[in-house]
DNA sequence: ATGTAGACTGCTGTCGACA
DNA sequence: GTGTCGACAGCAGTCTACA
């Protein structure tokens, strides 16, 4: 799977649990709502200045989300 | 510290363990070896497509790359 | 509330040359 | 072997609008 897609599946992950909805994620990470939401959909290749944005607006580290078994492996590609 | 700086310092921690020159691991990397240098030195905002590939050319995860304490923090600005 | 589309600016990423 | 300097194409990221 590509990583554009596992990390939009994590990050909807942590939102939901959050009870956040896209467009207030966006707003605490100060991004826009529409790039968002591609990011989590796994059409958009980040940036790691705007993940780590999203990541501290999820209220996790860069740590704590790598950290599953879907980073494991080698290129997704 | 800055995200790109904590990134490039791990990259370059991971190559020279490797006994790999910047142009080895650019190559390796299929990524342009001026810009690993810049990411080194934490002038570039990566991209994280490039940033697997970078880490998989190191033989490891994004799992075990991120998982260090320098990643731990909230936002490092 | 989610997702797409278009148009735009600025930066990512490439390349050749050089100290 | 490392790092910098242009110059360049292409895409990251913003914004408005709409279903």
């Amino acid at each position: 799977m590509d990583i554009r897609k596992k990390i939009g599946l994590r990050i909807k992950e942590y939102r939901t649990n959050l009870q956040l909805t896209q467009e207030a994620l966006a707003f605490k990470a100060e991004i826009d709502k529409t790039y968002v939401n591609e990011v989590e959909n796994g059409k958009r290749n980040i940036s790691v200045i705007n993940l780590e944005k999203l990541i501290f607006a999820l209220e996790i580290s860069l740590r704590e989300f790598f950290n599953s078994e879907a980073f494991d492996g080698g290129l997704t590609k």
